[in-house]
RNA sequence: GGGGCUGUAGCUCAGCUGGUUAGAGUGCCGGUCUGUCACACCGGAGGUCGCGGGUUCGAGCCCCGUCAGCCCCGCCA
């Protein structure tokens, strides 16, 4: 079979000479040999039409009258998914039956052979859908993955998701960067996320964790003098998830040795122009940056969705005069009023409104007022309080309406944010860019603790002090700037970096704001202390969430359809059923006591 | 930890104000069919209405609890 074929890529194997999803015009007249999935059968009763499925692709098998007894026999019986090998010579299909919606829609195999070498029962979950139907429920989807794996759509994801990890290793490695790996069994981190901790066996009570990140490795490297670090890394968070959160992912990390903060976002844009490039997408660079402070006072938040201009104004100075009840008693507590002025708003609806206003209840805001001019008309929650002029003070002229709330920043930033994006979406704003990538950079080291208020750090505590606003660490921490640098996309974060504390005296200055004493500090990051002593390059660093790139570029809608084997919200496993309870002796030989 | 949505046939869904025998499409099984491509047509099987309790003469529908999935807040240095 094979030799009287033509072998023609290296998609051939020793069962089979080419991919289903490979065959062309070009094929034309060659005995075939392929292995695949049956997506579909179409019995006409003296023919038979196969549609096989491999990952390359869909070609149609015919089965005519003029086929081998034994292979019409075989094909009259096949049902959905099960695993078949054919063999054949590709025919061109007469002009009228082609299908133009298919790759390899202008040909077909006409079998000779065919062989059922994987039997398969009715799948759980249909793998083949109709135009316009609906996904089975995603807790099928992930318990009966296997088969959700096959639809074409999730093994283009995932095909996807290959191609951005060998551009990143490429690009990474095209500038000199080394790829190292790190451990999966480290230490219990104090701050930060939760970890997944690894019972020891050797060491009864003692545990191993699983790495949030690299982080501390990376930096040994640095100091080591591996000058240019990265790694595709698996990281691990016991926190609680979102569509895009996952206890388990995948960051690209990066770090560099005598660099500042614009080394380190010229790599970081370099792999992530490279990135959308494989995904087919032209980007600029230099990316813009934004502060943190502006991001927050225009947008509310500090991952913007810059595709859009809409932003935040404070109008305090213009409302206070004009007595509006519902603003009064928050501005005198030295609140602010900070509202979107929005063009073309007018054709906002009063239910728009409404939701918008619940959402804003929800997140903890005064609610949400509103005034939209038509004309001479003013309508809307506050629109008696206002004239034309004010309006027109504000930005917001005929045809447009304010949206407007009261309050300390911390709750309007966010509620803005929400209500900005909400009125994009309705409004279906066009964005007046495709891909708005920027840095936030001048992030505030501290942040207030939300129960104390007193201040604790923003990031990882190896992040660098602003060298100007090192004196006032402990005069004024919240005027401390970090080091530290987002890369935002669209309104996604994709990842953050910072140039990192390699002065070990300043290292115990942050580890003694986190309330370490200098022996707590030693026994918890003594290696980094040691490390840091003993020759450390000024470096910093970055991390990619790999798996939100991947969902962004496939215009997927959760991190769990570009993640072959994902968690559920609730962390399991629903195909393998982890986790799951631990046999007795097990845990005896870990020295662990179950207490339920 | 808190809030919301969902759970009815293998799958996707409908099921009125609580009313007598719970439906549709698709898939599955059987049959007819030589150019289909979501083949078409004929026939058939298929139900713990997530689970437990309660209200009621009567519950898929109302109430309480619980489980699971999803979305959001908190959380995610």
């Amino acid at each position: 079979m094979r030799g009287g074929g033509f072998i023609d890529s290296v998609s051939s194997t020793s069962r089979r000479t080419h991919r289903c999803g490979e065959l062309r015009m070009q094929h034309v007249g060659q005995q075939v040999r392929l292995g695949g999935w049956v997506h579909r059968r179409r019995d006409l009763g003296g023919i038979v039409f196969i549609d096989l499925r491999d990952r390359a692709g869909i070609v149609q098998i015919a089965i005519g009258p003029t086929a081998p007894e034994d292979v019409r026999r075989v094909a009259g019986g096949l049902t959905s998914e099960t695993v078949v090998e054919v063999a054949g010579q590709v025919t061109a299909r007469p002009a009228n039956m082609k299908n133009p919606e298919l790759a390899t829609g202008d040909v077909e195999v006409q079998a000779t052979l065919l062989s059922v070498v994987g039997p398969a029962v009715t799948p759980a979950i249909p793998v083949a859908r109709g135009k316009g139907d609906e996904l089975p429920a995603e807790e099928l989807r992930l318990k009966h993955r296997h088969l959700d794996l096959r639809r074409p759509e999730m093994q283009a994801n995932l095909i996807l998701s290959h191609r951005l990890l060998q551009r990143a290793r490429r690009a990474l490695s095209d500038l000199e960067f080394l790829e190292i790996e790190t451990p999966i069994l480290t230490k219990p981190t104090p701050e930060g996320a939760r970890d997944y901790l690894v019972p020891s066996r050797v060491h009864p009570g003692e545990f191993y964790a699983l790495p949030q990140s690299p982080q501390i490795y990376k930096q040994l490297l640095m100091v080591a003098g591996f000058d240019r670090y990265f790694q595709i890394a698996r990281c691990f968070r016991d926190e609680d998830l979102r569509n895009d959160r996952q206890p388990e992912f995948t960051q690209i990390d990066l770090e560099a040795s005598f660099v500042g903060m614009d080394d380190v976002l010229g790599y970081v844009e370099a792999v992530l122009v490279a990135l959308w490039d494989e995904g087919g997408h032209r980007i600029a660079r230099p990316f813009p940056r934004i502060a943190w402070r502006d991001a927050l006072e225009h947008y509310g938040t500090d991952k913007p969705d810059l595709r859009y201009d809409l932003s935040i104004a404070d109008w305090t100075a213009h409302v206070k005069p004009l007595g509006v009840p519902f603003f009064q008693a928050a501005l005198r507590d030295g609140a602010r009023v900070r509202g979107l002025a929005v063009k073309g708003g007018g054709a906002l609806s009063r239910k728009d409104a409404d939701e918008l206003a619940e959402t804003a209840k929800q997140l903890g805001g005064a609610g949400l007022a509103w005034v939209k001019r038509q004309g001479e008309q003013i309508s809307g929650s506050v629109g008696k309080h206002f004239t034309p002029d004010a309006l027109a003070a504000l930005g917001v002229g005929d045809g447009d309406a304010a949206l407007m709330t009261v309050g300390p920043d911390r709750v309007t930033s966010p509620v803005l944010d929400r209500v900005r994006l909400g009125v994009i979406q309705r409004l279906r704003t066009q964005p007046k860019r495709a891909h708005a990538f920027t840095w936030v950079v001048d992030f505030p080291l501290f942040e207030p603790d939300p129960e104390t208020g007193k201040p604790v750090f923003a990031h990882h505590p190896f992040t660098s002090p602003h060298p100007d606003d090192l004196a006032r660490l402990d005069s004024d921490p919240f005027s401390c700037r970090a080091l530290h640098y987002d890369a935002v996309y669209n309104g996604n974060e994709l990842g953050s970096g910072s140039i990192r504390i390699t002065d070990a005296a300043v290292q115990r200055r942050v580890f003694a704001h986190l309330g370490l004493s200098p022996e707590e500090a030693d026994a918890r990051f003594g290696f980094l202390l040691t490390g840091l002593q003993a020759g450390a390059p000024p470096h910093g660093g970055f991390a990619i969430g790999f798996d939100r790139v991947v969902m962004l570029l496939a215009g997927a809608g959760s991190l769990r359809d570009v993640i072959a084997f994902p968690k559920t919200t609730a962390a399991r496993a629903l195909f393998e059923g982890a986790p799951a309870p631990a046999n007795p002796a097990d845990l005896a030989t870990l020295h662990i006591e179950v207490k339920r």
